[in-house]
DNA sequence: CAATGTTGCTCAACCGATTGAGCATGGAAG
DNA sequence: CTTCCATGCTCAATCGGTTGAGCAACATTG
């Protein structure tokens, strides 16, 4: 059996099924596309067809096919990294969730490197996304016009942008909620509420700068002071955290914020080092199943991953009429005996 | 400014720039390629197509491109979860290296279900991939003769498949090394050997049955009763070693061999409810950041995610002539204080 | 001044699937 | 015996880039 100008195997096309069944091309094509009831092709040349197809191990080409078609159904995400729980989750229900309602999912990690997550929404306009939803971009207006000039949709999913829809976790209300825990259970250690530091997350991230006005609402509330130079803020990554950990100094009777689960990593490598600090306890913005068990934490904040997958999928639904106000979702607390 | 038959805007093609720029569609596609040196398209020519492109927003439709080009450069990536750091290193690492290849990497999580696995695989045949790298995957073998026969190349990775080149970590010489870690940990601990469990992982898995036997080995070796009924291996997920937990007869002085941290968020969750096992020690082949600060964790084993990864390249750089057999890495041994 | 080479492009086929239009054939109705 | 319709297909254009072949216009060489 030789295909393609005398060169044996190799990918089989709708003209070399056509060939061996004996049909036209077109017959081959609607009956494996599922439209030949349509077209009036008899059962028995589609049987023979598929029968030919499995034999020949055909499997349509997609560059040919979205081609002609109007309709990609594919749907894009950008994710900054896969290596917490947090993202891990969101990928994962994304893929699924994306399938069951009939869409090809590509996402792609961008590492929070601004023209990386450029070149990446590029990248997948030139795939023929129909929709890319964004998540953790530096600059997801940036990725919005881009894309609009183009005419594909854009969500903002755990980020804010004034060009798209945006699904955001409620930062304020979740930090509000779980500073409180900290300063209660620490107040509760150590007889006295002790000072609280807030550590991690950008200066001028907005999901950071929201955690950072509800930690600051719950100081006020409970008549603590709120000291500026004791909130640190080095960038995502758990190098930076440990890093602002050195330079702080955190006596032994001592209370953290931890702004994500990346800051914690590097927070609680220091704390390690530092036996003396047993004492310190701290509550985690983001939840992880092993970081739950350690000693001094008292509380995580586990933001509502399904619930706002379930909110993009209608928003996706919903159509383009949507605008572009932030859908807000609750936090859940899970505090830690 | 009106496109595809007067409707405005909207993605335009090389045919939209053509018209604009007064040069044929060739002239522009060799312009937007960087072939257009190669063709004697005049500098003047080149800049002004370039920045017409650049004002109408085109992006290369892939879709065609690849259709006519020989080669995809897409590299795809089946794993079976995102969820922990193992998995979310290895997509997030491939990305990076793939990326810097000049590939396009496009990774799907098939959730350990065979099905989808294959569902995936077709898939990402389809749209042209070049390589599938295989992880995590219940039935290798059979993806690899699905890509055989349309000349995909296919390479496992973590797990060993007879049809493909495979890259393995050394599950016997981790488990065995981790096992002696665990046995002399405990012994200090306990002042005797405690008896020994086997937690997590499937029975007929390939990986899980190598560190049995490495597990085996290193209890052989110290004169440890190996004793059947204390191996678990209910699958991988947390519910189940938790539900595995529930039905073993833990004693206060015992010690666990965990296979995977998916594992051992069961086990530990189960041991948390049961604080008379305070004792326990416990060890895990797989490492991560939170869990290696347990205090029952006496070492994790970290599989060298990033060799893997340089030898998954350094096989696909070789081309097609690499062997079938698997290449092996040696894990990294973490001892816990 | 003819032959040759160089520059700067354009033409048209092609990649593989999709799809609107249309063409035989056979049977039923008038 | 014609007309009409249903059935079961095929034809050819098309999607948007890519690429080998080729063509003017001009410069250079003998």
């Amino acid at each position: 059996m030789t295909r393609k100008g005398g060169v044996s195997s190799k990918r089989p096309t709708i003209y070399d099924l056509a060939r061996i069944a004996g049909a036209s091309p077109s017959a081959v094509s609607s009956i494996l596309n599922g439209s030949w009831e349509k077209r009036r092709i008899s059962a028995a040349t589609a049987k023979r067809v598929i029968r030919i197809a499995q034999e020949q191990g055909y499997a349509v080409n997609r560059q040919a096919s979205l081609l002609r078609r109007d309709r990609s159904h594919i749907i894009g995400m950008i994710v900054p990294k896969y290596d917490n729980r947090y993202f891990g989750a969101i990928a994962e229900q994304f893929e699924t969730m994306a399938r069951a309602k009939g869409l090809f999912p590509v996402i792609t990690c961008t590492q929070r490197d601004p023209e990386l997550e450029f070149e990446a929404a590029r990248e997948l306009l030139s795939y023929q996304a129909e929709t890319l939803v964004v998540t953790g971009a530096t600059d997801p207006d940036r990725i919005s016009e881009l894309c609009a000039a183009s005419g594909v949709r854009t969500i903002n999913l755990d980020l804010p942008g004034s060009k798209a829809p945006s699904i955001l976790s409620d930062n304020f209300g979740g930090a509000k909620d779980l500073t409180r825990l900290i300063l209660k259970r620490a107040t509760e250690a150590f007889g006295a509420a002790p000072p609280l530091w807030f550590v991690g997350g950008r200066q001028h991230d907005h999901n950071s700068m929201e955690r950072l006005r509800g930690f600051r609402a719950a100081c006020d509330e409970s008549g603590q002071p709120f000291a500026p130079q004791r909130v640190l803020m080095p960038g995502y990554s758990p190098q930076k955290a440990f890093a602002a950990m050195e330079g702080a100094e955190i006596p032994q009777q001592a209370a953290i914020f931890v702004n994500s689960t990346i800051a914690l990593e590097g927070v609680v490598r220091w704390l390690n080092q530092h036996p003396s600090l047993k004492a310190v306890r701290f509550g985690c913005f983001d939840w992880d199943p092993f970081a739950a068990l350690l000693p001094q934490n008292v509380g995580m904040t586990e933001q509502d991953v399904t619930g706002m997958l379930a909110e993009l999928f209608r928003v996706i639904d919903a159509g383009g009429q949507s605008s572009t106000a932030a859908i807000k979702l609750p936090c859940i607390l899970r505090p830690l005996p």
